[in-house]
Parts: structure tokens; sequence; C-alpha cells
DNA sequence: GGAGTTAAATTTACACTGTAAAATATACAG
DNA sequence: CTGTATATTTTACAGTGTAAATTTAACTCC
């Protein structure tokens, strides 16, 4: 058996723990100085360390960064949505606690809604090379495509599940970004907004069910 | 009177002629690489001048020449609006056209819906800075505005018309932004959702209709 | 033709950025 | 201590936006 000199390498888990708080640390970054304020030597003065150590854990750097840094975000979301409680007894009413749970998140943590699905990390990285990543843009679906599925199962409804279901994301997400971008006009809030889209989308739904 | 001796001044015209001149060159680069290839450097080398050159007509330096290429944009998307033929006899069909002509932009032209939605430049100017990148947004919505007016008021509907035109753009604004972020499921395509949203919103008006 | 004057344009320089490469420090086994 | 493998830092470089200094160009008057 031939035995190993040298120093230790480092544990899977401490390696995971520093990568969470380079995470973290450019996510605060983002909060509060937006993406300009999340540089390598920001974060590295943050953690106390140099400019080069997250290479060290990231070796793709700030792309990788970034990445974890949303995966991060979509996982907010997902307990945040996973936190609904699953009345089964009113299908309709949960879907709307969905969404307005939706546009509550992106009220309560707007930061972490444009880190998931603003495009304003230029050196923002596709979810195609981070698994990670784009299992935790699939965890987000999950719970909503769930109920979608019941409602117009129960409701018999003359529609596809799947297109349905993107069209009630699509428009709930549609509001919470032109809120977010400022694009609301007359001053209008997205409180107020919020209960019409729910009963325009339900009215509509409805009317589409074949019992 | 006082003659005045020196170099002549550049006249308006030229002046505003160049300064589309830069934006078209930023666009351009925009479109075949990405935010990051829109710098002061390649500019100046499309032009055929020094990278100090645009600060000439844009003294804000490149948040300037960002918030004239946005303008732009939201000048040709107002213009692709305004092409719809106003059929005054069919409101909801004039209505759906305009969903299906949002959406039809956006794949025509992904690089100018980026432009004007997504975040994706770094130095973006807000809109408030820039008078003419103002007016040009609320260009955009003013035959909107037009239209959903025209039908909340001749089918007595019981809703607020300046909301359920928000509800309306930003059920279809949200479709497009999922499709450009590469967010919608199953691989299904944009075209095949158009009309289920459409479908849905236009009963959900309808059932908040008085008569 | 020059001067003189003013605007236009370029050149230079600087503080940033991400990061490749080289140098250094650290922790272990014998 | 010596040797070795890993961790970390230091240095260096190309590229960014842009402020400041410089140069070039255009115009009027003598």
């Amino acid at each position: 058996m031939m035995t190993f000199m040298g120093r230790q390498a480092l544990t899977p888990q401490d390696l995971a723990e520093e990568k969470s708080r380079i995470a973290v640390a450019a996510r605060e970054l983002f909060e509060q100085g937006g993406a300009d304020a999340v540089t390598l030597r920001a974060i590295s003065k943050s953690l106390g360390c140099s400019p080069m150590q997250p290479y060290r854990y990231f070796p793709d750097g700030k792309a990788e960064i970034l990445a974890a840094v949303r995966t991060q975000a979509f996982d907010r979301f997902s307990e945040w949505l996973e936190d609904i409680p699953a009345r089964t007894s009113d299908d309709i009413g949960l879907l709307e606690a969905y969404c307005e749970a939706y546009v509550q998140f992106a009220l309560d943590d707007p930061a972490s809604f444009r880190l998931m699905f603003g495009q304003e990390l230029s050196s923002e990285a596709s979810e195609d090379d981070y698994p990670e990543l784009a299992a935790a843009v699939a965890r987000v679906r999950a719970p909503v495509i769930d109920v979608i599925n019941r409602v117009v199962v129960t409701r018999h409804a003359d529609v596809d599940p799947r297109k349905i279901g993107q069209v009630l994301w699509a428009s709930v997400h549609g509001l919470v970004m032109l809120h977010l971008a400022g694009h609301l006009q007359y001053g209008e809030r997205i409180e107020n907004l919020v209960p019409v889209m729910i009963a325009t989308l339900r009215e509509g739904l409805l009317a589409q069910t074949s019992d």
C-alpha cells in the first residue's frame, strides 16, 4: 500500500460550505449594490480572502458563482411555494393561493426574483451548463404543475393542463416582471392588479370547462 | 454686432444623425454579440472613429447611448403595433390581434424585445433620466390602452379598464418573457400557447361583463 | 496667403474588471 | 528537518468606461 504524503485535501463538506458562503456574500452584494457591485474583489473582501480564492471552489470563475447564487434564489422560491398548505378541498382556491404567493415572494424579496428571472448579470451562465441550477428551476415548477393538473382533472376542463399551466404561470409572472421593471402605468400598484388578474384567469379557466 | 470667429458648430441635424448612427452601431453589436459586445471601443471601431468620439454626441457616455438604443427599439415596437389595422367593427378581434402582434414582434425581433424589457445592459439607465426614452415607452402603451378602453366601454364590462388593460398586457408580456428566457416547459412552443392564453383571457374578460 | 479663435477629434492616462500564471504559504508523513 | 501535495496569495495582463490633455480641423478677419 502506497501512503500518500502532503497536505490533506478539503472535505467535500468544507468545500460545499465555503461555496455556499461565497454565494451568500455575492448575493448580499447584489442586494445592496445591484449587479455592478458583484465583483470578485468585493466578494473576496467580504470574506476576508484574496480575489483568487473563490476560484479554488468555483473553477469556472464568476459565471459559476452567479449560477450558485441563482440556484440559492430558486431554492428559496421553492421553499416559499412549498410552504403553502395544500388544501385539497378547494383546488381553485389553492391555485389562487399559488398566484398570490408568487407575487408576494417578488414583493418580499425582489432581489431574489431579479436574480432568478431578470437577466441583469452580465456574465450570466446558461442553466444547461449547471445541473444544480437546472434542478432548482425544475423544483420551482413542480408544485405549480401539480395543482394545475388536479384542477384540470377534477373540473374536466377542456384544455391541455400543460398548456393552461404555462399560461397561468406566464400571466402572473408577467405582472411581476412589469412591476419590477417599473412598467406598471398610472402608478397602479401590483397588489390591486392581482385580484383582477386572478378573477380573469379563474373565469377564463372555468369558462373552458365542460361540466 | 459682434461677429463670432472660429469653427462652425455642428448642425442639430448632423448631431441627431450621428447620434442615430452611433445607436444603430450599438444595436448591431448587441444583436450579434449580446450585451458584452456593446463596448465604446467596438462602437467606435464600427464607425471608424476614436473611442471618445461618441462622448461628443452623448455627454453622459455609455448610459446615454444605451438609452438611445432602447428608445429606437421602443419606437420600432410602436410602429409595429400601429401597423395593425383598426377594425372598429370587432373590438375583441382587434384586442386579440394586438396580443398576437405583441408576441409576433418578439419572435421576429427578439433582440429589440430584450433591449426593451430585458435588463441585460449592465449600465442601463433609468427612463426617468431620459425623456425621449420615457416618451417612447409611453407611445407603445397608447394604442393598447385605446382598444382596451373601447372594448370595456362597448361591452359595459364591470371592470376598471385601466386595471384590465394592465392585466392583459402583463399576461402576454409574461409569456414572451418566459419564452425568451427559455423557461417554457415541455419544449412547448409559444405559438401553441398564444391561442390558449387569448382564449382564456377573452373568456375571462367576457365573463366579467354585465350585458 | 497667414493669424486668431473656436469646435471637433484624438491621444494619453487612470481606476476598474475577470482571471491566467507564478510564487508563496501551509499542513501533513517519514 | 526533508519532501510533497494542497491551499492561498501575489503578480501580471488584456479589456472596460471615461477624465484630462493634446492635436487637428474649420472658420473669420487682416
